[in-house]
DNA sequence: TCAAGGGAAATTGTCGACAGGCGACAATTC
DNA sequence: GAATTGTCGCCTGTCGACAATTTCCCTTGA
């Protein structure tokens, strides 16, 4: 057994890493609003910074889905609309759907049950303090904690790239749901299918658990579009 | 139906794009192996240009997958093994039956049915002249169109992701398949199961073809490994 | 009044330079 | 002789500057 180092290594290349943290948080908390310009001269002004950290953090959150550049205009925050939404709830059903039937086909539900109820059990308190940012950000945790069991790093990678974009649209929407604590209890379903150990039943679990989260935040988002609010 | 332009517009930023193109095909062809050094600086020399657009072209190759780059040691061509690639099959997989499936509910079978059967017919006639990298490439520009026609952005995006991967490790292999022209036949069978309109033999076609694929590219990855002859 | 045109300002693409980190090897200590 | 420490060269991270492009505003003309 190796022990415990003393000291974490200390990352370097903090600078880009920190500035594509604070243009993350600037977008999520909606201080940038999908659409507006990041000129990386101002950014690199405003942070005391040169250009060159502030383009690579912005490669960085483009490749992650939160800005869109485009040649000799630099980068934008990147517009949603519904169906992109809806994309995107599709493309994580697929992956989340497998990786959950893969945790359980691998046998890995127990190392992580007691983790996964943890983390029920903070949503419920959170949502019941209405702090639903930190809600959101608990409930992607859960997810990617199946993920990330399910032994497939392809599947965690495209789900990491998508949670920063759920996070900060879910995040745009404020307030989906109605009744609070019930979608944080209705993971409990998630973790009694998977504890089953029947692949299939852990599969339908989240095929629905994530079907109503994306007729909630994708209806919410049409009805949004309907009465002409501009998210874009 | 639009022509096509003479001439790309060519944008400065073209630079980085044909930096990348170049590091592409070199890893592709081999000229670069997995786990060589890419030094941005010496990139930057042979091509007569600085290191900026080479250091871009190197963080587009890193989201596409063909690089990892390491904090202050650069860019090295990522090395790929036998779990890894069936993580990658297994993703694919995931995206195409879905993405197949869609195809076929959205009625959007016959808009492509002919350019289908022409890539087919393509991918006979390469075979037998044994222009395996060239077959490979109209391969995946067949389950390319499938995919894009599904009318989900987000799952074109991760297949373009993952294509490029395929391509460089399936040219790495160099020759995986036994019969000449019987894959490329293969193709008959999705095309056919398209036809029937029904969406779940469609997605079970894709299944099957794609199944057998990931057995044969894997399961030749894993004796190369078990040779000790490293392809890391 | 509005459309077209012509700069000036703003912003990106590219460049060369410098400081510091990392790996390899030599020097030193036990 | 093995392990640790010092040194050197190469490479990346970052910077400020310049060139090219786009954007915006203001003028001009119908």
């Amino acid at each position: 057994m190796d022990s415990e180092p003393l000291f974490e290594p200390l990352t370097r290349d903090a600078l880009t890493q920190r500035i594509a943290r604070i243009l993350t948080d600037a977008i999520v908390s909606g201080k940038l609003k999908p659409g507006d310009r990041v000129a990386e001269s101002v950014i690199a002004r405003d942070l005391g910074v040169s250009r060159a950290p502030v383009r690579e953090a912005g490669r960085l959150l483009e490749s992650a889905g939160l800005l869109v550049s485009m040649a000799n205009r630099g980068f934008f925050v990147r517009t949603i609309d519904a169906d992109d939404l809806d994309s995107l709830y599709e493309l994580r059903l697929c992956i989340e759907r497998e990786a959950t039937a893969r945790t359980v086909r691998e046998g890995r539900v127990a190392a992580i049950r007691d983790q996964l109820l943890a983390q029920i059990k903070d949503m419920v308190v959170m949502s019941e303090d209405n702090q639903l940012i930190h809600q959101i950000g608990v409930d992607l945790q859960f997810h990617r904690l199946i993920v990330e069991t399910s032994g497939n790093l392809r599947f965690l990678a495209v789900f990491d790239k998508l949670a920063s974009e759920i996070q900060a649209c879910t995040a745009l929407i404020e307030t989906v749901f109605d009744e609070p604590g019930k979608v944080a209890r209705n993971h409990l379903l998630i973790v009694e299918a998977l504890d089953s150990g029947d692949e299939d039943a852990a599969r339908a679990a989240m095929d629905y658990h994530i079907g109503v989260a994306r007729d909630a935040v994708v209806g919410h988002f049409r009805r949004l579009e309907g009465a002409g609010d501009s998210i874009v």
